[in-house]
DNA sequence: AAGTGGTCTAGACCACGTC
DNA sequence: ACGTGGTCTAGACCACTTT
């Protein structure tokens, strides 16, 4: 490994070699989620680089919440079950009053073909089998949000409302927990649009009243897309958090 | 310096008191925007550290885009006149097509006192003077954006329309040339709005249409807010943009 | 006491930009 | 050729957690 750093025309960085070594024991299963990973001392010898060198490569995944650090017991791997990261991508606050997890309720679970729009956000061939869900998230009872969601076929097959309906937590921990995906980064594209009629009547608003419509399309390893939805947010008495630096 | 690292109960190491000593430098304005600072070594005898350690204060300050770093160049005072930093603030995108700036016509300036909300937002004593700036951004000439700024008087004395007319560039670029004052960070709140008429006007959309409502308050040095805005903005053919990570 | 991550140092050398 | 930031190393010691 010593040496290789200089020679490639397109330099990479050793710790970057290493950080991309450790991505593929995560991506393999090698550490899963929540459970820790070898210390800096053992990773400097298995990968025959200094104690900081691996700690660079750590700190980078740290900072994109790959892994989690905690002095004095170690580094984990992150996991969607950790409370610290449930809600990293559902942005939504109440206007006033304390911050409560919303409560999803399935309504529908069904397969189909990927159209233009599920081929192009999803990444795969135009007719292939997809899952699609919808669901509302409730605040206190409130339906606040209505969504659907969809999903590559051929990654989450088994997939069903049973499922969806018995599990306890967040979407992305039965994700996570059933079939071994970790969503690590996404973008959404945010728009106010009207809602129609059975869209109104879900989330109990008038007809055209204005919704917050978001699209996102979340990223496992690789810059994989692996889910597509789209949400829309009654924000009477909510707003969409957003923090610029 | 060295040995205060490990003194106080409240530990802060030695590379965030450096930070901070930096920070200083920064506010009282012997490092100013566009400029490049001192070297790493220099900094280093300065402030009777190792290299390594300067170079970790600057880690942070680089990664909050306070200063930006150029390899073979130096390290530099990130400026909101810099095209790299100039929208990192606004996340709106066409739908199609390349993202082209938006142009802002000032549509009004004027002086008054603060009422509850901007007394609550900006952090000053209810009545204090503010001066309020309403806007209107353009996407090749139609109107996309309308926006009120608060500003607190006693910061933006002397600002005034003529001024806002004559500037091009980003209102920050005006912001920080003319009152020595950088945006740091900001926490935006976003919901879904009906357009009432005056500003359906504006936008040249129904009365009654969905807009995107964003609340902004922006915080200079010492987490100061300085500025509060509410942008409407018309989501036909654009959206919001937000990565996740 | 032992093990983990966190800090700090000193020195060598590489990559990048400019003179 | 020189100065800048960027990488890598080896070693010492501190802070936090568990045994």
């Amino acid at each position: 490994m010593r040496g290789m750093a200089y020679e490639s025309p397109t330099f990479s960085p050793l710790y970057r070699q290493i950080k991309s070594l450790m991505m593929q024991a995560l991506e393999s299963g090698e550490w899963r989620p929540g459970q820790a990973i070898p210390s800096e001392q053992e990773l400097a010898v298995r990968f025959q680089v200094s104690q900081g060198t691996v700690r660079k490569a750590i700190d980078e995944l740290a900072a994109e919440n790959v892994l989690i650090r905690r002095q004095g017991k170690g580094t984990f791997v992150s996991s969607h079950a950790d409370p610290r990261s449930l809600f990293r991508f559902l942005r939504l606050t109440p206007l006033s009053g304390v911050t409560v997890p919303l409560k999803s309720e399935p309504l529908d679970c069904w397969r189909a073909k990927a159209g233009q729009e599920a081929s192009r956000n999803l990444g795969i061939e135009p007719g292939a089998p997809i899952i699609i869900v919808r669901r509302v998230l409730k605040h206190e009872s409130k339906p606040i949000v209505v969504d659907e969601i969809y999903l590559p076929g051929e990654v989450f097959q088994g997939l069903n409302i049973e499922m969806l309906r018995d599990w306890h937590g967040s979407i992305y921990g039965l994700f996570e927990s059933r079939f071994g995906l970790r969503m690590l980064h996404a973008r959404e594209k945010i728009r106010a649009v009207a809602a129609d009629r059975s869209v109104a009547e879900v989330l109990g608003v008038g007809d055209g009243s204005p919704l917050l419509s978001v699209e996102r399309v979340a990223y496992t390893y690789g810059d994989k897309p692996v889910e597509w939805r789209r949400g829309l947010y009654s924000t009477a008495e909510h707003y969409y958090l957003n923090e610029l630096s």
